[in-house]
DNA sequence: CGCGGCCTTGAACCCCATCAAAGCTGGTGG
DNA sequence: CCACCAGCTTTGATGGGGTTCAAGGCCGCG
């Protein structure tokens, strides 16, 4: 990679990262990426991006910051589904008329803007199409750790998770990430309670699986940690 | 509904009906599908149909029989994702050169045939993005299940998600239906072992929720149940 | 009649939940 | 610059839901 190719990347917005790097696109995906980019919103933490059962207006990008799709069973248990992260697309369906089959709720700050359409460049429609295939391997691989992972498990394979997601997008540097989720969040994804949560990451962190000051976490031994969780690279396509 | 429709409806095949219920079929997609019906092959139950990390040669559609869609830890343990009934897609996907994220091994003998493409008519194309939009919501409900759920309610919800889908294809007559399930095979879905399953089983038949006798389940009361559990019909589009 | 697969039962244990309270930390305003 | 406060993290004690291991019972089938 060039020096010049390398400064475009580190300049170019989330989205056109990561759809980038699932797909090669072409200029008028990558036009279309930075115009729709161009006219972002922020959306305050905690709010809602969709709501659960409500029509889906448009397919979003997350261009900047966190969110959470989630599930609130009648009595206020909360269950998050997965983390939405920089460049990844929110409510993008194929049926007429498609129902937010989650709550999409701003975990930090977070900046969108609408998924441009598949129709624009078949190079974009493919980057869509892994993308998805992406969202349901994550899906399933959330199925795996809350159905056959203890607690401490769970931890270990939902960061080297986030550490695989957020690379895609160039944010990680030496297996290190911004991480802006409280401890009780965590437990919303991991089927746990946030004191269990809390109790399971000193225990990781007392072993020097990771390390987790202030909203910056690292882990210490990727490839040894995905061997002990027995995790594998998320791969969805053949070379 | 005239007598004669219903008898074509009777006499129709599973992916059929369940398409046909998901989205209006135009002749073009009728043909198509009776076609790829007609030369499905059976596969023997515990056969896997695909395997994780392999290539999709094509997708396929269940005719008949039940099957799994699993992922195995390395030490062995089985988490099942989801179940395929009669008339459900399996691997469809939109990206190029796919790979099977989970295993799909025949629970039952299943017959099943490969799909025809969504090429082949917009009413077709249809029927397969509300069924893609469906699999994923019920991918959601799984985690939330494996979650947030106690025992108990995990066996009700489960049983209330097969009674909704099994309906859409036909194959519940008051509230009844054939479960070729082994108590293993629910403990493997539910994230339980199959010890606790037996006894939460015999918990739902001594407080008269279910009755399962042999191969046949019936819900005795299903929206009662349904409220207990905190489940709402699924849907992906607004009518 | 025997056998394999599935269901059932019992006892002991442990992982994680629950409840409650105390420490910490970063941000805010005086 | 310090005091304060809200939100987050940490800690302790206790209890329960689910697991584990092992053995026995049932049933359909050859």
């Amino acid at each position: 990679m060039t020096i010049t190719a390398q400064l475009v990347a580190q300049s170019a917005s989330a989205p056109m990262r990561r759809l980038g790097a699932l797909a090669e696109l072409d200029a008028a995906a990558a036009n279309a990426l930075e115009l729709a980019v161009a006219s972002s919103v922020t959306d305050r933490a905690r709010s809602e991006l969709q709501i659960e059962g409500q029509p889906i207006i448009s397919p979003l990008l997350v261009v900047e910051g966190w969110a959470a799709r989630a599930r609130i069973l009648p009595d206020g248990r909360r269950q998050f589904i997965s983390f939405l992260l920089p460049g990844d697309l929110i409510g993008m369906c194929y049926q007429e008329h498609p129902l937010a089959v989650a709550t999409v709720v701003a975990i930090t700050p977070v900046r969108t803007c609408r998924a441009p359409s598949a129709e624009v460049s078949p190079a974009l429609r493919r980057a869509y199409a892994v993308s998805r295939a992406l969202d349901e391997a994550y899906l399933l691989a959330e199925i795996v750790r809350l159905g056959r992972m203890t607690a401490l498990e769970r931890i270990g394979d939902v960061l080297l998770e986030l550490l695989e997601r957020l690379t895609l997008v160039g944010l990680v540097g030496n297996a290190t990430f911004e991480m802006p989720l409280t401890q009780e969040m965590l437990s919303d994804v991991l089927g746990l309670t946030p004191v269990h949560v809390n109790r399971m990451l000193q225990q990781a962190r007392r072993e020097g699986w990771i390390e987790w000051r202030g909203k910056r976490v690292t882990i210490r031994n990727p490839v040894a940690l995905a061997s002990m969780v027995g995790r594998v690279p998320t791969r969805v396509q053949a070379p």
